[in-house]
DNA sequence: ACAAAAAGTAAAAAATACTTGACATTTTGT
DNA sequence: ACAAAATGTCAAGTATTTTTTACTTTTTGT
């Protein structure tokens, strides 16, 4: 599933798909296919994510 | 870096490497080398280890 | 309306998470 | 002390993430 959190935590940065792929040194399509929701990321990578966009993990990547 | 705070919960609830990695659907030797901090997970992986433990992802894969 | 930037998507190759099997060492209980 | 269970570790193979390249569609700004 999509991961909405994310496009809008980015958006609220307002960060391209390809400056947070910068920032957390992935390409843009792995940006893209995560929120999107098409595969795992891993835990690095969600760090990573969680500290350009100044969040934690529950608040990107916790699902019940 | 080894994740104490993992091997820590893990005793919490009293489940050896192997419960845990029957309760989470991956071998003894993935929750091993997670502990021992070898290599990084899924977030996948980390949110069914959380959910095996009662943690979230902040208290169990966080770090500054 | 138009151009430029951003986002969506796909296939093949590369990198790495994870498995399986096997054995050594440490810990736990009696 | 002894046996059993748990943990640590390694090597080779499999599964999945991620990259690269490329193209299409949507959004944004003038």
């Amino acid at each position: 599933m999509k991961n909405l959190r994310l496009k809008s935590a980015r958006a609220a940065k307002d960060y391209s798909q390809q400056q947070l792929a910068d920032l957390t040194g992935v390409s843009r399509q792995t940006i893209n296919a995560i929120e999107k929701g098409d595969y795992n990321p891993t835990i690095k990578l969600c760090l990573a994510i969680c500290k350009a966009l100044d969040k934690t993990l529950d608040e990107l990547f916790w699902e019940d």
